[in-house]
Order: C-alpha cells, then structure tokens, then sequence
RNA sequence: GGUCGGUUCGUCUAAAGGUUAGGACUCAAGAUUUUCAUUCUUGCAAUAGGGGUUCGAUUCCCCUACCGACUACCA
C-alpha cells in the first residue's frame, strides 16, 4: 500500500493585505509540505463578493514571495493564479469563484441525499429572533429544533418549494446537522475533541446574496477534489470542524478526509485578543509583511519596508508558537524544513514581542558580508545626496560626497555591530561622509575650552605628519603621543571627537581619521575651532 | 449567555511523573573600551488557585478563576 502524497495549502481570502499571522500559517504548511516532499498549493477564497479588496490576491502572493515561500501549486511562473489546468496545475482554476459550477452540484447533491435544505428566511428575520433570543438570555441556533418552525423545503411542501425557488431568489442551502449525536474529532496539534451536534448551528453552505457557496461547502469541495492530505489553518476555524467532519461524512468521503492542525492565533503583545493592525500603528511595529495602501489611502507599514530581512522574519514568525526542542534560534528556511513537526507547535496562543523581533533582525544583519551590506546601504546613501563611484583607488575626498564602493564596503565591516537595521546605518555614520555643522552644546562644555583648545591645537599639527593609511599605526602615533605630554587619554579623544562627529559618540578616532583622511581631519579640527571660539 | 480551546519568569519558550524548574528577548549591575555601541560576566524574574491519583506532580484527572476563539447568506 502506498502513502498519499503529502498535499498542503494556504486558503487566504482575498479581503484586505495578508496578515503576519497568515504569513506563518502559510510558513508552516510550506514547511510541512517541503519537509514531507509534498505539494504546497496556494489556493484564493474569493467567496465572499461582498468583501472583495482589489489587489489582495496579488499583495497575497507577493508576500509569500518576498518571504521565499514559494506554492508549487496554484501559482504560475509570473506569479499569477493559474485559471486553466495543466499538468503542473491539475485543479486550475485556483480561484473559488471560478469554480462555482462545481460547488453547485455538491450542494445539490447533499439536498438530493437529505443532509441539507433549502431555506427560506430572511436575514432580518433570523436576526429579529437572535435579537429575541438574546433579550431572554438565550441563543438562538437554527437547529434540529429550531427549523421546525422556520421556513424551509423540511416544512414547507415540495410543491411550494419548487415554487419559491423558480421565483425568487431568497433562499439559502443550510446544512442538516443531525439530532444528538457526538462528534469524535482528532486534531494534529490539540489531540482529541468531542462536540455534541445539539449544540450545532445549521450553517449556510449556499448564498442567496451572491449566489456562490460559503467557505464551508468551497472548503470541503475543494480539499477533497484537490486531494488535500492535511488542513493547517487558524484556530478560529476550531469551533467549525464538527462541521467539517459532518460535511466529510455526509459526502461519503471519510476515508480520504485529510487531517486538521488548528494553530493557535498571534496575540498583541500588551493586553488582550489577537494581533490586529490597530496595534502595529499604536505600538509602532508592522503587522503585514509588506506596504500596504488602502482604498482611503491609508498606509500601513510593511516588515519589508521597515528593513527586515525577509529571512528574519519567517524565522521569528516560525519560533512564534513552535519551537525544535533544542536551544537553536537562527535557521535558515532550509534549516526550518528540517527541524519542523507539527508535534511541536505550541497549543496556546504566542503573544507577538516587537522587541525580539528587532533582534532576529540583528543576527541576520550581522552574517552579512561588508560588500552585502554596502550594496543594501548605497540606496540609502544615493537619497542623502552621496555618490558612488567605481573607480577603485580615487581619493574619495576629491569629488564633494563621492566615495567608493571599497570605502563603504569596509565602513560597513566597522559599523555593522552597531545596528538591528542597514536602515540605522545613516544615523551612525553619517560623520563618515558629511562633517557636523552643529556640536552637541553638552559635550562642548564638558570637553571643550581654553585647555583642551591648546593641545588640540598641538594634536592638529601632529596629525599633519601622520600616515594616516593604517588605522593601527594611527592609534599608536595617537596615544602615544597623549602619554608623552602626559595628558588625559579620555578628554583628548573626546574633543576630537566632537569634532569630527559633532557630539561626544561613535567609532575609535583611529578609524575616523583613517576613513574621512588627514586633509578632511585638519579641516574639521579647523572648522570647529573656528565656529566654536572661545 | 452558549460551544470549543488555552493557562511555566514581563514576553517567546524548555523540562512528554523524579532538574537547584533551563534557554532566549527585555531590564538592571559590573568588567573591557578614548566616547557611544559591541563584547563578556552576573543578577532580577515563573509552574493561576483548590482538590484528587501517586512514594513523588509543571507534567495525569476534577472543580474554580482567568484569557482567547467562535456564535453572519465573512472567511
């Protein structure tokens, strides 16, 4: 006997930018699928007409892009969602309401086989008797009792049915959930789950308004027919799977069910409930994976925008709720493939920490090569009015702001420690290119006056005699000079350093000197001595 | 309200009946350093409460509390 191929999608409905809980959702199940030599399929559940958000589907799939996660199944080569079958994609169209013929005649066949009705209620109906129901603190649930009283194809005759149906358009297909019987469900991740169908609601597989099937019946169709051998979903679907397992059933496809791992929701990091957008703009972290503008305009940062590295995020999004048992944090997605198992998925919902987030950030930032950082840092560098040439040995300081790559590579290589995001970089070495203007009125009074002007003075004319090519041999002409005419090591530096930095922080004197050169050196010293005279 | 799920440091989590309850992030202190960072060291800090079962419960069972999801012709 042979194993099923192990097949795997992510369902995202197309109602707005995909979410960073969606985003590990779809990294588990490509996980899962990449670890077993699976399918993952990417699949578009567009039922809802109603909510439809032009360019979802396309913000969908270039976020999974940009996080390396790649369908096999459901996308093509240009990343679109394949509409016609193929050997590669056999259940084209991808898209649910491309598919709508097909539901059709599952709905039907569920009535034809009395698992479900057609019903004639309207919603304001049903929403007049939750109302009612809620005024005597008790729910109303369209049910094995309920439906007796309600119209529909059970209590109606099948005359009158036939008529209303050939007549108006209001009226949906409800499931049957059958009387006191118990559910027996397994879930991959919370194990063994019972639920009693009384406490079921007669859920709409079939829409009047927009005459397309819910996510229920698309759902369930769908899997079956793309011989779907495991569901990882959220676990706001939980309190559907009974549902789920009575559809299986009442389709006769039981045996070929595939099994269910409901995954625990990312909650906000302070106070209560899931993550939501609202929080990322409070707290000041993004919760999509890229940009997103909305049709008022309204922006919301991406985790691409803000500097991560897609790498760094689906490695903080992966740990978010699952862990390898082992004290490893840094994988690769390579890595990840083979360390995952849905065994390990925690059932309790992870409260998402910004602050954690920044630092998987760092460790990626840190692997980089000087030269990768520097071609991540030049755009930046290119919109703060800074030139990049080629030319290999130029005195960078000949042309106003021109440097080489060489320059920056290796300034990358020093500043690299100092930073959670190349975007950080300009604030940190932003003296390296351009000089201060301004100096930081705290520090001149704390390392500059009559005193420290003098020796300055003296150090000035020392630097003019110094190579200035080695950064060793600078600090060692430096502090050794301090110590020769005995005078402190901290305050000298420290004054040359407000005047090449414009306040009292940053890299080693030995390595300013050497990267902005003897000339731009002098001119500092000399430009501050000036603007600063005392 | 009902149904279902969950509960270990502030946060993410380890320990699948026997550990001084471990690690990471954050925070604090110290060391290094010419400053700021980095780095290193140390520290703070947890099994929700109550009952069982057991020689022994973070771990198994029950109750309570709290948290969450769902409760639409949304997914």
């Amino acid at each position: 006997m042979s194993v099923r191929k192990r097949r795997v999608r992510f369902a995202p409905s197309p109602t707005g930018p995909l979410h960073m809980g969606g985003v590990r959702t779809a990294l588990y199940n490509y996980l899962y699928a990449k670890q077993t030599d699976g399918d993952f399929i990417l699949r578009i559940e567009d039922t809802d007409s109603q909510r439809f958000v032009p360019g979802a589907e396309k913000y969908i799939i270039d976020s999974l892009k940009w996080c390396g996660i790649y369908p096999n199944e459901g996308v093509d080569d240009n990343g679109n969602i394949v509409e016609t079958a193929s050997e590669k994609h056999p259940h084209a169209p991808y898209r649910q309401s491309q598919r709508k013929p097909i539901y059709k005649q599952y709905a039907e066949m569920l009535i034809a086989n009395g698992y479900a009705y057609y019903a004639f209620d309207s919603s304001e109906e049903l929403d007049s008797k939750r109302k009612a129901a809620e005024a005597n603190k008790t729910t109303f649930i369209y049910n094995y009792q309920t439906r007796k009283e309600l119209k529909n194809s059970l209590t109606i005759s099948k005359e009158e049915t036939e008529h209303l149906l050939a007549t108006t358009n209001h009226w949906t297909i409800r499931f049957k959930n059958p009387e006191d019987e118990i559910v027996v469900m397994d879930d991959l991740i919370r194990g063994h789950i019972e639920v009693n169908t009384n406490t079921l609601d007669d859920k709409v597989l079939w829409k009047a308004v927009d005459e397309l099937p819910t996510y229920h019946l698309a759902n369930i169709v769908d899997d079956h027919i793309m011989e779907i051998t495991e569901v990882i979903r959220g676990e706001e679907w939980l309190p559907s799977l009974p549902l789920h397992y009575l559809l299986y059933k009442a389709f006769g496809w039981t045996d070929s069910q595939p099994r269910f791992a409901h995954l625990s929701l990312l909650l906000k990091p302070d106070g209560k409930g899931k993550l939501s957008k609202r929080d990322g703009d409070r707290l000041g972290f993004p919760v999509f994976p890229l940009k997103w503008i909305n049709a008022e305009g309204e922006t919301s940062r991406g985790y691409r925008e803000d500097g991560y590295y897609p790498q760094a995020f689906i490695n903080m999004l992966a740990l978010l709720g699952w862990n390898p048992g082992t004290e490893q944090e840094i994988f690769s997605l390579n890595e990840l493939t083979d360390a995952f198992s849905l065994e390990r998925v925690i059932k309790s919902g992870a409260k998402f920490n910004p602050d954690k987030a920044k630092w998987f950030n760092q460790e990626y930032l840190r692997i980089q090569t000087n030269a990768q950082l520097a071609e991540q840092f030049i755009p930046i560098l290119k919109e703060k009015g800074i030139t990049i040439t080629e030319a290999a040995n130029k005195n960078c300081n000949e042309l106003k702001n021109t440097y080489t790559f060489n320059y920056v590579e290796s300034l990358c290589g020093l500043i690299k420690e100092r930073a959670h995001f190349v975007n950080d970089f300009w604030d940190i070495c932003s003296y390296f290119f351009i000089a201060p203007t301004t100096y930081a009125p705290a520090d001149v009074k704390k390392f500059y006056n009559a005193n420290t002007k003098e020796i300055i003075e003296k150090v000035y004319n020392r630097i003019e005699l110094m190579d200035t090519t080695n950064i060793h041999t600078i600090e060692e002409d430096l502090t050794t000079y301090i110590k020769e005419n005995d005078w402190k090591m901290g305050s000298v530096m420290n004054t040359l350093r407000l005047f090449f930095v414009g306040e009292a922080k940053g890299l080693g004197i030995a390595d300013i000197i050497h990267f902005i050169g003897k000339k731009e050196a002098l001119q500092r010293i000399k430009t501050a001595i000036l603007s600063l005279d005392i």
